[in-house]
DNA sequence: TATTGTTATACTCTATAACTATA
DNA sequence: TATAGTTATAGAGTATAACAATA
């Protein structure tokens, strides 16, 4: 930052072919496509893409679209991935710090540190997994379950918030619109 | 680099007490709180804002919340406020920083680390405003343009598979409901 | 051999505090 | 005095590569 002069950070590394690939599975996010647009690929803009994507940019221009959990995280000296993964210790109880990684959408070298940093806060602690001692489960502290219903009320309070700005027909639109995006995610979940 | 016109680094002084606080408003990201709940506060938590929070975390089971653009990040090299910078910037023209930073929802100090990087990529050139010589403009390279283009591809390839889970109906729903959501933003923020 | 996590390294992001230049 | 940006600092997030322990 203070000295752009010295080298044009390479962010990318020189691509080595690597063999091993490990992989790391992180889910793909939400919007994730399969590699730069080779050749203009038919569907990959409509006019209901477009329609879309602008009302998104039109909504971006009162609030900022990238990170929603913004003010909670600062409500509460957190940053996001650590109220995403307070969130997710919270509602699926103790979990394989593999797949609250892949919860939030970082990878498992990334996901260690991050509990590091929650267990010295005192928040979370570890344990082996029985079963399978290669794996380690993740905790709610009772400090950090006390955290966590502050920041579930935190949420509630901010998804009604949103629903004030809808019309009663709209949020129960939305909420019918969300019921049916899940089924189809399920039903596609069970056939691959 | 960093200063479009020259100027010598300025050293930096034991830190002291700070009473003047900068403030640096944030625009308050999308979901923020006034505080912690104090003493629960009325209409925090309401049947249908657990509903909304319930379907919310249904989908983060099948895609992660945190960033959504994860996937277009990784495939472009760039992290996520990157790829939003670039994005305001090829909608929106030539942006005052200070600006840029609101939309992106990050604060003045972090916008010019970010804005440095980018101009060492060669992809945005700063400039001085002509009218206000405090202000600087960040703009658009050739380079910068042409990897927006991609990523705006990107992003409505994105959106149309968004909406590939959605019926032909429910997607009408949805723009309506977008459009009313913003008319009432407009108006909210005209009385403001 | 494959899988689950950790460690070491290097970079970006981010806020805080103090400063400069302009208005 | 107030506003727009920059600088310096420190800490958190992140991916990559190499490694350990278990399966």
């Amino acid at each position: 930052m203070r000295r752009p002069d010295d080298r044009p950070a390479p962010r990318v590394q020189p691509l080595a072919a690597d063999s091993e690939q490990e992989q790391d599975l992180i889910d793909e996010g939400g919007l994730a496509e399969e590699g730069l647009p080779p050749q203009v690929d038919g569907d990959a803009s409509t006019p209901e893409s477009r329609r879309l994507h602008e009302l998104v940019i039109q909504l971006g221009r009162y609030r900022s679209l990238r990170d929603p959990l913004h003010g909670i995280c600062e409500d509460n000296q957190l940053t996001p991935t650590q109220v995403h993964a307070l969130m997710w210790l919270g509602n699926d109880g103790p979990t394989h710090v593999g797949l609250l990684a892949q919860r939030i959408g970082i990878t498992k070298k990334t996901i260690t540190g991050v509990v590091d940093r929650l267990e010295a806060m005192k928040l979370v602690e570890r344990a082996r997994d029985a079963e399978d001692r290669r794996a380690v489960v993740a905790r709610l502290t009772p400090q950090g379950t006390a955290l966590y219903d502050r920041l579930n009320h935190s949420v509630n309070h901010a998804m009604g918030r949103l629903l004030d700005l809808l019309e009663p027909e709209d949020r129960e639109a939305l909420f019918g619109l969300l019921e049916r995006v899940l089924k189809r995610l399920a039903s596609r979940a069970q056939t691959a």
